[in-house]
RNA sequence: GGGCAUUUAGCUCAGUUGGUUAGAGCGCUACACUCACAUUGUAGAGGCCAGAGGUUCAAGUCCUCUAAUGCCCACCA
């Protein structure tokens, strides 16, 4: 077996087991009803995305699962696939366009999205590569993506049956407006973030009197050109008289009423506002309420409209410095004071958004939400860690509707067909903006010429005529996301080929609830929260029944990861460098529940240092092994021959670990349950169990327990680490078959021991101060020394008798003595263990005040202690409060001490 | 303005229902390469658990307040 390399090598394996697993079929799931489901749907990555740490961290959680989940017996099945992402394919291929000087106008619609399938085809399954490298076991024969045809009809059916219900409209309000992107945007997509604005006061002169004034104070003067009021509180004593009176807006010249509302701060400012009502949402509730004008003064793109007069035709930011020098120059400008403002960003181009009255398509989300509320707070669905929850709750029970339009043209296009004739017939269509808000929006259902339907109609079913066209914008990338969990299990399967549905349907049903959902924070609103609401509608049944919210990775100094930072950690630079199951590993163990991670690339090396660890400790192994005798039935084994302490030792050691890994699994404490396991082998397997054996590693005994450990933890591990497990399990002698189609380890209950493993440990701490006794004086290892030892207990002599040769073995020892008078040997330096006294006889000259120093502080240190536990044991309270098992503790532990001190002293006083 | 999280060794972080002398990885110090592994081994140093109160027989852990940092939410013109 010397041909296996002493470093492990991942880029000899990696790719060659994901090949086989692939190949063999292993990450297939189809409904088995002798089995129990677990399923998972990955978080569809933006077919735009590149594999950043992010999706690392997320995909190795949901991969550990799922492997963990298929060894368990479970018919595991991750779905994979990938999301259109509206707005960011669309700019991503644009910004393509854009290097041979085209625009998408330039190509027109139906040229143009066949150009982002052309891009879909070449770049859009990057990331799935990616993700193979990363060791995801998805069943990639299921790889769907939120255009699909069949994924479509999903798409257009909820939207119908929404609409029919009364839960979509139509209507003119102020959305998100991103100029760059120019299209409607959702709340959640104009994350607001701070910024340093000023607030501009300007003077508003009196009709009556144009040498007095009203002063507004405004963020954003350039609106001023649309204001049609300017509202004051009705409380207000300043401004008492002039309610009711007529300003003159400046450079507009326009009349406008000095109104009275409730809604305005007094404190703020002048007290005096300006009122926009097509531009701000305050202004236009205002503007609605007092029937004021809507006067929309901005085009789409961000600059000023014929509306705005001089100003027709200027970008919206250089408009505000004109206006304000025009305003200046007048000397209307009163003042200017820097103000921190939060405004609303686009979440694709972070463009500041800007609030713009608009016609939409709304989902009204309240009755959606409230079964959604339900199903949480009866823990129907369970979110980890637990504060989500809340977080959930109150987004949900402060819902506002969903805007769900967007002007662009690269997804599901609304299917909402209108009737030309009808539409130039009636008045249905709504032409001007006063009326648009006026417009009652739950007529846009009966409204003359509008039809919702699942495929184009031929005619129109009021007037028969064929001149149709379908609503130019597309839905909300989230729309179709948001039944993630079940469109891609082919639903409706009524809406799908009879064949398809007779393939899939039982599929859905075996698969549907999905098990757990392992996904980001920053998505809890966007996705979560609506796939819950979307399954409850669609399906009657929530969609997954636990949410794991990991952290989101960072660099060391706590910045997230991005691009622009220049901050990356790139996981395929990783893979590259030190493998895949080492970026899997370190990940994980550093990653506790849902806490943030700060990365730095050094981290990668304890990953990699692991699995060279067990690459040599199998090595070690498999130099050493005699298939013939290593494959004992271990149970049969186990009852029957006398293992020996250190045997049991690490049988009792790995199932106690198992098992600790086991709840470390079902809490979703990952972090613990890596670490455990590579604690366990290395500072246990391989530190003392492997170095004790290795002397007499052709040993039955030691043959069968060093196997079935290595094999079980290979097992164990596997999940983790899935390459380098299946790599050894392949060296193992007989290994059939993938380590993908074991099981995970059955915890053996009757072979932990925890006494044993005390007794084990005792023996080996005689080891440790033996070679910290050796330390302390600096003798090499190579020098031999003689030990002697005085046992205390009948026991602890048999165990250290019995194991003498271990002890010499380990603490590399000329010769070890048992003492039959507790009498400190001549020469020599101490130490003790529990129960033993230690002599490492010295050949030189013991320096003899040193000694008693080194003894007197330990001495001190423990008579500290025992004096705390005496306390302990002496109050009142303790003694009457603490639960039984705590005082036995706090007993047995001061004997202990006392013991230990006794003999420490008596060791000091014999020196001499 | 509201909420959440974090604060433990030089660094990055664990520490579950309160219960012996608070742990890990990295880094550091000393020693050790013919030995499965120097991507290693052995031994060691290093902590008023952010601060102040409180509850309790017992607090890193529970409660209150304070401070710093980060994040999320909110119609702060």
């Amino acid at each position: 077996m010397n041909t296996i390399p002493s470093r492990y090598n991942p880029k000899d394996t990696e790719d060659k087991w994901y090949a086989l697993w692939q190949g063999r079929g292993l990450f297939r799931a189809c409904p088995d009803k002798s089995k129990k489901p677990f399923s998972i749907v990955i978080p569809p990555p933006n077919v735009t995305g590149i594999l950043h740490m992010g999706h690392a961290l997320n995909n190795a959680i949901q991969d550990i699962l799922i492997r963990y989940h298929r060894m368990k017996g479970h018919e595991s099945l991750w779905m994979p696939g990938t999301d259109h992402a509206g707005i960011a394919t669309q700019n991503v291929v644009e910004k393509a366009m854009a290097k041979e000087g085209l625009r998408r106008n330039d190509l027109g619609r139906e040229k143009f999205i066949e150009r982002v399938w052309q891009w879909k085809e070449q770049y859009g399954s990057a990331i799935i590569k990616q993700l193979k490298k990363l060791g995801a076991s998805c069943d990639w024969q299921r790889v769907r993506f939120t255009m699909d045809a069949e994924y479509s009809k999903a798409v257009v059916e909820v939207f119908v049956r929404l609409f029919e219900k009364g839960l979509i409209y139509q209507g003119s309000y102020i959305i998100n407006w991103c100029p760059r992107c120019q299209t409607a945007l959702s709340d959640e997509e104009a994350p607001h973030h701070e910024l340093q604005g000023n607030l501009y006061y300007l003077k508003y002169p009196y009709k009556s009197d144009p040498s007095k004034f009203v002063v507004v104070a405004t963020t954003r003067p350039e609106t001023m050109l649309g204001d049609t009021a300017v509202a004051v509180n009705p409380k207000d004593k300043r401004y008492k008289k002039a309610i009711g009176e007529t300003l003159v807006l400046p450079l507009v010249n326009r009349e406008i009423p000095i109104i009275a509302d409730e809604m305005i701060d007094m404190k703020f400012g002048t007290g005096a506002v300006k009122v926009t009502p097509a531009h701000d949402p305050n202004d236009y509730l205002m503007g609605k309420k007092h029937r004021l004008e809507f006067v929309n003064v901005m085009s789409p793109n961000g600059k000023m409209n014929e509306q705005a007069g001089d100003y027709n035709g200027m970008d919206r930011f250089e408009a505000r410095q004109v206006i304000l020098e025009d305003l200046k120059e007048q000397g209307l400008l009163e003042k200017t004071e820097p103000h921190p403002l939060s405004a609303g960003h686009c979440y694709r181009c972070h463009t500041i958004i800007e609030p713009y009255l608009s016609k939409q398509w709304f989902v009204k989300m309240k009755p959606l939400a409230k079964p959604a509320i339900e199903a949480v707070k009866k823990g129907k669905i369970k979110f980890y860690p637990k504060r989500w929850t809340k977080v959930y709750l109150g987004w949900m029970e402060n819902i506002q509707d969903w805007c769900i339009s967007r002007q662009i043209w690269w997804g599901h296009r609304i299917p909402v067909y209108y009737c030309r004739k009808c539409l130039d017939s009636g008045n249905s269509q709504i032409s001007n903006a006063k009326s648009q808000i006026n417009s009652k929006l739950q007529n846009t259902k009966q409204a003359q010429g509008v039809i919702v339907s699942r495929a184009k109609p031929d005619k129109c079913p009021k007037c028969g005529s064929a001149d149709i066209y379908q609503d130019e914008d597309v839905l909300d990338t989230w729309f179709s996301s948001w039944l993630w969990p079940f469109a891609t299990f082919y639903w409706p399967p009524e809406a799908q080929s009879p064949e398809l549905r007779a393939r899939t349907e039982a599929d859905l049903k075996y698969f549907y609830p999905t098990s757990t959902l392992v996904t980001a924070p920053e998505i809890i609103f966007f996705w979560v929260a609506r796939m819950i609401m979307a399954g409850l509608e669609f399906m009657q049944e929530v969609p997954f029944k636990d949410v794991y919210i990991h952290g989101t990775v960072r660099d060391v100094e706590g910045k997230k990861m991005s691009k622009s930072l220049g901050n990356i950690i790139d996981p395929l630079e990783i893979i590259d460098e030190y493998g895949a199951d080492a970026l899997r590993f370190s990940l994980i163990s550093i990653t506790s529940q849902g806490q943030d991670v700060y990365l730095s690339k050094e981290r990668f090396e304890q990953g990699r240092n692991f699995a060279n660890k067990i690459w040599n400790a199998s090595r070690l192994i498999l130099m050493n092994l005699d298939p013939g005798q290593a494959r004992a039935d271990l149970c049969v084994f186990f009852k029957k021959e006398p293992l020996g302490v250190v045997n049991r030792w690490i049988l009792s050691r790995f199932y106690s670990t198992l098992k600790e890994v086991q709840r470390g699994f079902s809490e979703y404490r990952f972090n613990e349950a890596a670490n455990l396991l590579y604690s366990f082998f290395w500072h246990e397997f391989c530190d003392w169990y492997l170095e004790v054996i290795k002397a007499d590693i052709r040993n039955t005994h030691n043959q069968v327990v060093m196997y079935k450990v290595l094999e079980k933890f290979l097992r164990a591990l596997h999940p983790f680490m899935p390459f380098i497990t299946e790599e050894i399990w392949h060296l193992l002698p007989g290994a059939t078959d993938s380590i993908m189609c074991q099981s995970w380890p059955h915890i053996q209950e009757q072979v932990i021991d925890k006494k044993l493993e005390k007794e084990a440990e005792s023996l080996f701490s005689v080891v440790t101060q033996i070679r910290n006794l050796r330390a302390q004086i600096g003798i090499a290892l190579d020098k031999k020394v003689v030990v002697s030892v005085y046992p205390h207990t009948a026991s602890k002599k048999k165990l250290v008798e019995e194991y003498a040769s271990l002890v010499v073995n380990m603490a590399k020892l000329e010769a070890l003595h048992s003492l039959s008078r507790n009498k400190r040997p001549a020469r020599a330096i101490s130490s003790v263990a529990e129960d033993v006294d230690i002599y490492l006889h010295s050949e030189g000259i013991v320096d003899a005040d040193q000694e008693k120093e080194k003894l007197t502080l330990k001495i001190q240190e423990l008579h500290k202690l025992k004096q705390a536990k005496e306390a302990r044991l002496k109050n009142h309270d303790f003694m009457e409060r603490a639960p039984a098992g705590v005082v036995e503790k706090e007993k047995a532990g001061l004997d202990e001490l006392s013991g230990t001190l006794t003999r420490l002293e008596k060791m000091s006083k014999e020196l001499t």
